[in-house]
DNA sequence: CTAATATCTGTAGTGACTATAGGTTCAAGC
DNA sequence: GCTTGAACCTATAGTCACTACAGATATTAG
């Protein structure tokens, strides 16, 4: 292949860290590349786009099985029904994050007014967390 | 004993596992307990209420070396001031994950609501994830 | 006394990396 | 051709906050 690209030009086209790269490949999430004279990892155009897939969908916080999943490595390429209802399960999870994290939000941020207004007594966060 | 606890009671008590318990013991989290001649651990009530402290705490979304300082295990109980700074971190830490989930959800609630309406062509959300 | 339940220790696994140690290869400049 | 420094290699351990075993021992109810 003209077209080489080691693993650092990798590394800084996707920003994907090599270690991280590396490991994509321990799990079977990258392809093993070959690899120059000396051993080092030589990849392709190919594995960039790959790789970018995998940022991606990282970046659109699927776990990295919803990925595997994504890419077709289970079994096969995944029809758009199969894609949907990953996307869906995973935006249903999301929301349940969201949900849980506005609860907490509100505790905390109530919690810090009130402790932010009454400095002096005894703390009211303290309270909270020893109160039966 | 009179004023045992098992740590199953203990458990059942404050609805944290039990291997939790022990968890939080091993990093010193709570205090090693008396054992009966056997070796089982036998709890008081002041440890049970440590216990219900941290699970509160955790339940705020402290990490574990804030509920640390909460008790007072680094150095000494911690003042009302370092108690609201704690927590404002924090805060800040969970008002930044709100933020990153919203921003979140309305990209894949976008991609599914175009997967949904779109199903014989190319799929959508595989098209995002694949696009330069 | 027996049987069922509870508890014990120790280790490994989870997810998705990150960090380190100690070695080898590569590419550029002279 | 040689040197040097950057880039790369493997392997292992650490992160967070638990959870899940396996295999042994203790306790308790009947």
């Amino acid at each position: 292949m003209i077209h080489g690209i080691t693993i650092g030009k990798l590394s800084a086209s996707t920003r994907v860290n090599i270690e991280t790269i590396r490991y994509y490949e321990k799990i079977g999430l990258m392809r093993k590349p070959e690899r120059s004279d000396g051993g080092h990892r030589i990849y392709t155009l190919s594995d960039r786009n790959r790789l970018n897939f995998i940022r991606r969908g990282r970046e659109l916080g699927f776990p990295l099985d919803d990925v595997r999943s994504l890419l077709g490595l289970n079994d096969k390429k995944p029809t758009c029904a199969e894609v949907l209802e990953i996307t869906t399960r995973h935006l249903d999870d999301v929301r349940q994050r969201l949900s849980d994290l506005m609860k907490l939000e509100k505790q905390l941020a109530r919690s810090a007014k009130e402790c932010a207004k009454n400095r002096n007594s005894e703390c009211p966060i303290i309270d909270v967390l020893s109160s039966d």
